[in-house]
DNA sequence: GGTGATTTTAAGCATATCTTAAGGTAATTT
DNA sequence: AAATTACCTTAAGATATGCTTAAAATCACC
């Protein structure tokens, strides 16, 4: 589970992060309004943690951005007291909850959970490495930039990440992807691995997909 | 809007009836969980708030036994702080949301309108880029213009824009927009969708609709 | 029942996608 | 080291999908 906080003070940002962390999700941090923004549009995070003030761009106005283009993620706003009536109006704006600032730990924490919780009844994004896969919006993207895949494709890979540190014998993508139940001979697999490969420029270096002689592939985080 | 106080505290339970009310909700009050649990069952509330420790069904069992039969009206638990805890554990059970006694009253009404705005989705107004869709007046317009639309025109661009930066699959949209739950094959999505894309002279340019080749078609904001 | 609007079906066309096949490369066995 | 096997890569033919148009069927209203 991805979280991206966005918050300009040092001291409450490494207080997140180090919090969380200790949760087990993954923490990014942005500092102001701009970056945050571009970091929430590449579409890998599970939950924004947004504070209302920031230089830049407001929290209201990243909100209200990010929401044009993506509907579920939920964000949760940190404000002070002085602000509070304003944030409250700003829950119109598609926020889905607030948490008055100074908070304990403890309460932010089970408000992420609802969050999480109810929205992600169903998960809808996988990763490997930088590369994001959307079944909601069957799209892909690495390190942010669309990648664009065909649905057969799109299928295998989203196969081999759902199946991620697992080798995938050959039969069973055949039946599983393919939906062929008798005896093949063919090399669909091999062509559209070379071409997974191809389209995200997967080496050797971060999150690839490995081929497993004898028995078949495996998609592995480095 | 009706409102189901369960409370036991006569104090707090008439400060809860009163303030609700001035903000013109409907609100009855239950002072124990069987009655309360009873009247919640008669379906006719839009949100339950419900207090943690009760004598006969604690709010936790009511909140169980609710959910079996609703899934969809939101439960917030008011909570003392020495139940704190528990509380917490018990957001697993099914409800939304919490507040801590004791609380401002403020607050409390925005979670609860939180709860209702998120839930009830009355949306009336929908927009893709200058596209404005009015499910009350059945009225498109764009950059101010109207555009005449037919019935399933209006239907598929109202799910279209409905389900904006989310893929729908073209099974999906026959069930939904044309009702139909068995196996077809038709160009009819095709057709509609040409037709759409001309009377609102979608390109390439402003929020579109794009055709996910092999699965459906998203409306997307650019 | 007739008329016009709306909805659906159907067919041709263009093109993206899928599959096959064949020659090449790398690993493994004899 | 040669032979064998499995995998990679490429390109071309086959297939499927979506776009467009026009005509047929259906619906709604007078």
């Amino acid at each position: 589970m991805r979280i991206l906080v966005v918050e300009d003070e040092p001291g409450i940002a490494n207080f997140l992060k180090q919090g969380l962390e200790e949760e087990s999700f993954q923490v990014d941090v942005a500092d102001n309004g701009v970056k945050g923004l571009e970091l929430a549009l590449s579409g890998q995070y599970n939950l924004l943690l947004l504070d209302w003030m920031l230089p830049g761009i407001s929290g209201l106005e990243l909100c209200e951005e990010f929401r044009k283009k993506h509907a579920q993620t939920p964000i949760i706003f940190l404000t002070a007291k002085d602000t509070l009536a304003e944030t409250i109006s700003g829950l119109q704006t598609g926020a889905n909850d607030y948490i008055k600032k100074p908070f304990h730990f403890e309460e932010l924490l089970e408000r992420i959970k609802v969050q999480l919780r109810s929205n992600n009844e169903r998960k809808t994004r996988y990763t490997l490495g930088d590369i994001v896969l959307d079944v909601d919006t069957v799209e892909v993207t690495k390190s942010g930039g669309v990648i664009s895949l065909t649905q057969k494709e799109f299928d295998l890979l989203a196969y081999l990440i759902k199946n991620k540190g697992k080798v995938c014998r050959r039969t069973q993508i055949i039946e599983d992807v393919w939906d062929i139940h008798f005896d093949y001979n063919s090399s669909v697999i091999d062509v559209y691995i070379n071409s997974l490969r191809k389209k995200l420029q997967l080496n050797t270096d971060e999150g690839s997909i490995q081929t497993i002689r004898g028995v078949g592939y495996m998609a592995k985080e480095l």
